[in-house]
DNA sequence: TAGTGGTCTAGACCACAGG
DNA sequence: CTGTGGTCTAGACCACTAC
């Protein structure tokens, strides 16, 4: 096929040539080669969140390939939860507006009942401000020291029970135009704001879990006692490509509530 | 092809000519019902942990399909962590005595450097009885209340600091024959144990992860001061068809280690 | 050199959604 | 009825491992 020469050539040719060093992946399949082209599409905003991608045929003839190597690369972007494939209308730009999606990324469930059963969550932005990045600001999200950042802290309550605090980081450049009122104004999950506004979709996250006693200031805003033990969750979002763009500190009340997880 | 028929009339049949249930699946690809006839193998021990399984292309002529078919039904598998493929060397029942899958239930890590990279895990059985299940635990496991449970206790230190006390609890009969020697006299993984010697192997697990304080002398066990937040992580185990198999209730220090996650 | 899994193709047909 | 994704097949060739 003529354009398989056209493909291999771009992505890994620049580190084949190099040095010898044999440890390099030294063939890359074409299916992953269209993988990355299609994300490189994912990337930029040709296709947006919600919106149907070309058909498999049509991905085919643009890349010159076969149908079933398109299908191949749009298996793995379905795998990764970027593409959403649906028999009979298309495949489709995943969207953080999915109620399923929702709890991929809270994973705090009420004790009794399924996830979201205790209504929507209220939610209270009770700060946000313009600063620069600390140290370890810094260093989460991939910046240098004093580089802008936004900082917001809100309480998301259940059931009028306040339930999580959190400080949240953004890097100010992705997020130009993001102002205190525009946040405290959305009444929806935050990363569907980001994603239909700002273009940065959030595919992936670290969490580091502790359990810390509640001070400085937080066990009144979770109206608990001092001392009462929280979960305490750090977390790094990352985008495409893995670059990380958001950075929380949360503290969750477990009286009511528990972080579930899923090994396998 | 002659055996579609057969193998579409055996798992599914019963189900369809039964009564007007539109919501039946009423459809069940080739490789799934493959799928199935593998896991079974799996299941029943035709083929043993750490084994390699016969090849696609033996495969494909026993159960009389194409071995694209086969493939499918390999890969799904694979992706569930139940066999792991080895270019130019075959297809393999995934074990838990591989370094990377002890990783995948031991969500616990060292605050600085890599999991693993503090030595090994230091495993004291210090308690070890058969008893029966009370209402709790026997819902936990799908038993009756009363029925006969092995209960084990144990510390896992790391460096010489004991980090996680864990209560087990496991159905007496899957493992009749294990006694308290046979656990405090076997040094690694719990998990490697449980599929060598009594073909129970642990494929998904789920956890309720709560802040809690230390008490009812656990804060003793653990070295800390009574009223530490620790994390109290309860884990259902499943092995093949989701059978509850084992109940945990851990309680981990997160002075120098965290709970670590990934979302996405 | 032989055997394994991995890739790629081409074509036929099925299931599902919507005009 | 058409177009979409989903399944299944058959065959060729590639990459890796072991003997």
């Amino acid at each position: 096929m003529c354009c398989n020469m056209q493909l291999t050539s771009s992505p890994l040719a620049g580190s084949m040539g190099a040095v010898s060093a044999p440890l390099a992946p030294a063939f890359s399949p074409l299916y992953q080669q269209i993988k990355s082209l299609i994300l490189n599409s994912l990337r930029s905003g040709e296709w947006k969140p919600g919106e149907a991608i070309p058909s498999e045929m049509e991905l085919a003839l643009r890349f010159r390939v076969s149908q079933g190597t398109v299908r191949k690369a749009i298996d793995e972007l379905a795998a990764e939860n970027l593409l959403l494939r649906r028999q009979g209308k298309g495949t489709f730009v995943a969207t953080h507006a999915e109620q399923q999606v929702q709890f991929r990324f809270l994973k705090l469930v009420p004790d009794s009942g399924p996830p979201g059963s205790e209504g929507p969550a209220q939610r209270d932005i009770i700060a946000c401000r313009r600063t620069r990045a600390s140290a370890d600001i810094a260093r989460a999200l991939a910046l240098r020291t004093g580089d802008p950042v936004l900082q917001a802290r809100r309480v998301l309550s259940f059931a009028g029970t306040p339930t999580i605090l959190e400080d949240i980081w953004l890097p100010a450049v992705p997020f130009k135009g993001l102002t205190a009122e525009r946040l405290a104004n959305y009444q929806g999950p935050m990363y569907v704001l980001f994603e239909t506004e700002f273009n940065v979709r959030m595919v992936r996250a670290e969490e580091k879990i502790r359990a810390e006693p509640a001070s400085e200031g937080r066990e009144k805003l979770l109206k608990v006692e001092r001392g009462t033990p929280l979960l305490s969750v750090e977390r790094i979002a990352y985008t495409y490509q893995d670059e990380p763009m958001e950075l929380r500190r949360g503290y969750y009340r477990t009286d009511t509530h528990h972080y579930h997880n899923t090994l396998g």
